[in-house]
DNA sequence: TCTGGGGTCCTAGGACCC
DNA sequence: TCTGGGGTCCTAGGACCC
């Protein structure tokens, strides 16, 4: 993902700039700023090859057991909900399972009781992917200053466009729609990303909607603070013991008030975005930051008693990440582990190299003075490596590193 | 029938250096 | 001998997002 698109604290510095006399003072008088998120897309990517699907509820996240089988006479044999077995939670439901109050991210099991007869797909991400690709093509038609926000949602930026805003909308959606055979997205559009985002999901599926400043108090300070980007479940919480509800109760209140509950950063961010403010510019290239790879155990593990069963999983994910970094070309100098524990606890640990890694010995080597920092208390539900600061293999971090290292050597 | 996997960013304390 | 800050790096944990 990319460096600016979440960090509150970047907003902050910016807004800061513009309200004094930094670099950024001047900026276009008029953005314009879609966001583009395509409909339930797992769910509607697996319509697409399996039509006979369509207007059944059905939700995608299950085990490559989950795939559908085919009969002798053609016709296909899909799984169901209610003959699942074993951990995990949701990826996707269609739009049919919503009705029954099944969502993405829940618990595969409580979905199983609220629609036992649902059908269930294992995640393909091969073909999200393909489809993720097409979409994005799509949209650069249109403007290609875009920022990947993740496999189904991209900001674009469309100021440059001399077209009014709906006939932007409609070829955005026309666009996709042609170019993923049938796939649909909704559209917001507005000044900036902030409320692009929000409007983007007032009509869904298959809208668009287009904000000005205007509408804020009409149409945006009715919205659950909730529904802002950086304001989760803990702060929503936060924000509800005090009677904040809605964006206009957030409104409401005076900066300094925010500032002194929610600290000098989150305080003044929470106070801006209430107000519709926002001057993030869309982000067209970013670095990767991590790389990382995590499995959840069919059963908790026991650290002595499992030791096989945890090696095994151990060298298989040092593997898929050193194979990670040689595929986008990278070495990391950071090198952790995760745990998690039978009661949910998650431990991490890591290390800094004195110079940057990428094959699975070094990696198994860093990664396993990890883990033996961390006490074994209990069984072991997730195990996960990861490799952080990275650089590519040749470049002046590289380099310096290993000049660093020839000097203490001499 | 609890709670996946892959990310980003922020905070806070301690070490260490100037 | 005592008393300071500031800056940066490292580590661990946590909030949040798709």
């Amino acid at each position: 993902m990319n460096a600016t698109n979440r960090s509150h604290g970047a907003l902050v510095k910016r807004l800061e700039f513009k309200d004094g006399c930094g670099p950024d003072r001047k900026l276009p008088p008029m953005r314009r700023i879609a966001h583009i998120d395509m409909d339930a897309f797992f769910a509607s990517c697996e319509l697409s090859q399996y039509p006979e699907l369509r207007g059944v509820p059905m939700v995608v996240g299950g085990r490559r057991s989950d795939a559908p089988t085919v009969k002798p006479d053609g016709t296909r044999e899909f799984a169901r909900l209610r003959d699942y077995v074993g951990r995990g939670v949701l990826t996707t439901a269609s739009y049919e399972a919503r009705k029954f109050g099944v969502r993405s991210a829940m618990p595969t099991m409580t979905a199983a009781r609220l629609a036992p007869d649902a059908i269930i797909l294992p995640v393909n991400f091969e073909l999200y992917r393909k489809h993720s690709r097409l979409f994005k093509e799509a949209v650069a038609s249109v403007s290609s200053v875009i920022e990947d926000i993740g496999i189904d949602e991209v900001y674009c930026d469309v100021s440059m466009l001399e077209d009014d805003s709906e006939t932007i909308a409609r070829r955005l959606k026309t666009a996709v729609v042609e170019a993923t055979s049938g796939l649909t997205c909704s559209v917001g559009l507005a000044p900036n990303k902030l409320l692009a985002k929000l409007s983007s999901e007032m009509q869904k599926p298959d809208g668009f909607t287009i904000l000005t400043m205007e509408d804020l108090p009409g149409r945006v300070w009715p919205m659950a603070a909730s529904k802002i980007n950086g304001i989760g479940p803990k702060a929503n919480e936060r924000l509800a013991s005090f009677g904040i509800d809605t964006i206009g109760d957030l409104a409401e209140r005076e900066e300094p008030w925010l500032i002194e509950k929610f600290g000098r950063s989150y305080g003044a961010w929470l106070y801006r975005v209430a107000h519709g403010l926002d001057d993030r510019p869309v982000v067209t290239y970013s670095e990767p930051v991590s790389m990382s790879r995590e499995t959840t155990f069919e059963r908790d593990l026991h650290a002595v008693r499992d030791r096989e069963e945890l090696g095994t999983a151990f060298k298989a994910l040092c593997d898929q990440v050193a194979a990670d970094l040689a595929r986008k070309g990278y070495v990391s100098k950071k090198i952790g582990v995760k745990l998690r524990f039978d009661d949910f606890k998650t431990v991490t640990r890591d290390v800094t190299l004195p110079s940057a890694i990428g094959d699975a010995r070094s990696l198994r080597k860093a990664a396993s003075s990890c883990i033996k920092r961390i006490d074994m208390v209990r069984t072991i539900r997730l195990l996960g490596i990861k490799a952080g600061t990275l650089s590519r293999p040749g470049s002046v971090e590289d380099a310096e590193d290993s000049a660093q290292l020839e000097l203490k050597f001499e």
